[in-house]
DNA sequence: CATTTACCGATAACATTATATCGATAACAA
DNA sequence: TTGTTATCGATATAATGTTATCGGTAAATG
């Protein structure tokens, strides 16, 4: 059916468009035009359609898109509308701070469980379990859990990938600052916080000389 | 000197390639190939060159780089060699990670105050005294901080944005979910965890019918 | 000392993504 | 009705970034 591939870039604005929509439905509004998202988020307008286009919503001339029907065009694209059960690996600093942030219901994801060292497991952070890891590989397999989080230290980061790939994980959502050696078939996305640094840093040094 | 203007994912390949080439030294690595490089970070060897280039390192046939000096080059390149102060805005859950992350100094950047509403105020979070967000403006001025780091609710993200640019800060590393509206000559660098999550969901569903 | 080899670095071909152009449509106002 | 306008959506063009090609260089080898 929607067998054209969706360049990457299109998929990562769509969550702008989504925020944005939302806000704008809370604030009563019922139609929305693409100029007018492509204004308050500072894309071209053409590609807002386009953007749109690809999640198959469809707007009427000197009025716009119904928001609603935008918004559940664009979950639905996404896959946002059901919720994936997800684990996560490694509960430091910012794996506390992922369990004890709850907005990614919204987002189409839920940690149902966190793992670590034996010595941390047993508590409970945001509501959610912490184990030891050496149950990881079960637990999967009873919960058919896809999606795989890795918080972890970059130095383990390449072995818990292993291991979660090995235990039937399907995409991996990684934080730690290490290229992942998995089968090409396993989806992987990688949150780097050092790439943005470089850029300001870069910047910054353009900008006052040094 | 370096007129020519440095493209963006070459900047964000930089510190993978700076991460790589410090763990190859540890391990004892005087000399590195852009070959190798390539292959372990799975980039074309042509495009790390390139990346390198932009750097000023410069390679020996047969040989390849010195490590040393090629880490020197990226470093100094990205201005990672001095480090910069910034303040941090919004001190939740993400906000408290980055304060107990240690590791950014590495990459340049030194987080040397936290600040929040003023019920918050007072504490101390991995070694980082939080203040209340009046006297945000002050403590700019006095101490010279360039760099502002927004780990706030979204709602809040705009206001807190302003305010940090109307207190002369020139650089904004945003981890909230909203497009700032900003003069253009700030820099401003979005985290965006959403995006990532959108291209796993859709793949995922892609993968698996659904 | 000639030959091979591994690597560098520049240039050219290609792919992908973004931007601009343009005709079509339907609400709205005269 | 009949223009006028805001918007859509398709197509064409341009910019950007990536991949492939190729000649050149210096260490290693026989």
């Amino acid at each position: 059916m929607e067998a054209k591939k969706v360049p990457a870039p299109t998929l990562r604005r769509l969550p702008k468009y989504l925020n944005y929509l939302k806000r704008m439905k809370e604030n009563g509004n019922v139609t929305i035009s693409a100029s007018k998202v492509a204004e308050a988020l500072d894309i071209q307008h053409t590609q807002v359609r386009k953007d749109f286009a690809y999640t198959g919503a469809e707007g009427v001339p000197k009025i716009g898109h119904q928001i609603d029907e935008l918004i559940r065009c664009i979950e639905t694209f996404l896959n946002w509308d059901n919720v994936t059960d997800a684990f996560l690996v490694g509960v430091g600093h910012l794996g506390g701070a992922l369990l004890g942030y709850n907005g990614f219901q919204e987002s189409g994801i839920k940690i149902v469980a966190a793992f670590d060292i034996p010595e941390k497991s047993g508590r409970n952070i945001g509501g959610v379990e912490v184990y030891g890891v050496e149950k990881f590989k079960q637990m999967v397999g009873r919960m058919k859990i896809k999606i795989g989080i890795i918080t972890a230290p970059a130095d383990h980061a390449q072995e818990i990938a292993t291991m979660m790939v090995d235990s039937g994980i399907q995409a991996i959502w990684n934080f730690a600052p290490r290229k992942l050696d998995l089968p090409e078939e396993v989806i992987v996305e990688n949150v780097d916080m050092y790439s943005s640094l470089a850029l300001i840093s870069h910047r910054l040094k353009k900008k006052f000389g040094k």
